[in-house]
DNA sequence: CGGACATTTGATACTTTTCAATATTCGTGG
DNA sequence: CCACGAATATTGAAAAGTATCAAATGTCCG
């Protein structure tokens, strides 16, 4: 059995890296793509008024599990983990979001799962009762968040099939084509992985080196190409969809 | 490779087993406890003009996994299980619900996943097109129905860490014990599971087998005890609970 | 270029699955 | 009410897939 305690850079949130009372949402990224889309300029702006715009360092923690959910946030750009674990320390990550994505546990007093940035981040940051509040008056956000909320719960019960029932080459292959789906390659084919052999590990309930057995092999038959650390090039898209399943 | 195919009764919905145009919710078991809850009168009235009242056998299918999104639900009484399976087969449930609860896809086009009844059971059925229009126009009703949806995707997530890194020891209390929360235990303290070794297998991401040697196992011990089946008494729930991480 | 850290690779151990009987349960009909 | 039989569950033995432990290699940041 596994016992590993991250000892990251897991500092505390910091004292708000800069505010943006008023001046955030004119020129925001994710605001045709967040809840927030759909809401009139004069409901954006109060919601605005809200919340606060906070910088995030890869590795460090917005969100504990368990912990009083104080906080909601809109992802601006970056990516973060969510996780859950067992006393004794082995993690499952429970879900990945992006740019546009929500984060938090909005209507409850507690945060199940912790909130960690993998990349870099930018959040869009509202204390959780005024968010709440706000949302109760706003038909359309609270809309939106369900829609989003169902959204996710379809995605997560298909996750679910793959933790119970697939093989680690089949959970290898699945992973790999979701990145791909979701993060853009650059010129060469390269995607550039968010996530570390062990954070991958962590998505897939399975352990480092069969993650790293995995992608070599896969990497010796040519379906993907391996380049440093984090880039993968899916070079046999169609073959790695077959791994997905049975083979 | 497991490869099982359900040819179980999986007949297709009857043609109203009783319809209850305005007499349904005066006397519903289920009217403080399900989304319904909250409605004024007037409302609960119209709503449940859109609805009628279903019965299920146990093995009957309702939704298909990848189906179109035509109804949904609220459970009267009765256990029902979602599931996705592989396309070869392998299945895994990635939730049960009981009574009170929501089933369906409300705002998508399609069902993820299929829902059966394990136990015979009653619903009351809307049209998906009908139930949405009437939560659109009413936010109490969405409200509810996103606060159900936000503790649905808590408990899944927590589900995850079991399927993605808990040994099957671990897997099989926590299913005990979760079955001791959830259902009521008769006189001599058994509870009648609503599964069998097959389904409680396809819950945990494990084989019957697995199963069966862990429940042997604890009933060696005296954790638990067997009777038939479908019986199970939990003779030592802190020693359960003991079981379900590490040890 | 050095060195810390991440990843890969190798060998072995262990849990779980798979395959194969055997036993039990429970509904049905005599 | 008991006997029968099909479905379900248990038990056993062997095989497979992963995890674990350990070492070597590779990557990337100062």
């Amino acid at each position: 059995m596994e016992m590993r305690f991250d000892m990251a850079q897991n500092g505390a949130l910091p004292p708000v890296a800069r505010s943006c009372g008023g001046q955030s949402c004119e020129n925001c990224v994710v605001r045709d793509h967040a809840i927030c889309a759909g809401l009139d300029d004069a409901d954006r702006d109060a919601l605005s008024r809200i919340g606060r715009r906070v910088t995030l360092q890869a590795g460090q923690t917005v969100m504990w599990e368990g912990g009083d959910s104080t906080v909601v946030a809109n992802v601006i750009d970056g990516t973060l983990k969510l996780a859950t674990s067992t006393g004794d320390g082995r993690e499952q990550i429970v879900g990945v979001v992006y740019a546009a994505d929500f984060i938090g546990r909005p209507f409850g007093a507690r945060t199940p799962h912790s909130v960690t940035a993998l990349t870099d981040a930018r959040l869009c940051l509202f204390p959780r009762g005024s968010f709440d509040g706000f949302a109760l008056r706003h038909g359309e956000l609270q809309h939106r968040l369900l829609q989003r909320t169902l959204d996710d719960l379809d995605r997560t019960r298909a996750w679910m099939l793959l933790l119970g029932r697939k093989t680690a080459r089949e959970k290898v292959a699945t992973f790999l084509l979701d990145m791909g789906r979701r993060l853009r390659a650059d010129a060469d084919g390269v995607i550039d992985l968010p996530l570390s052999r062990q954070q991958i590990a962590d998505v897939l309930g399975t352990t480092i080196e069969t993650v790293s057995r995995q992608m070599t092999e896969m990497k010796r038959t040519g379906v993907i190409d391996l380049v440093g650390r984090r880039g993968v090039r899916l070079v046999d898209s169609a073959a790695l969809e077959a791994l997905t399943e049975a083979g």
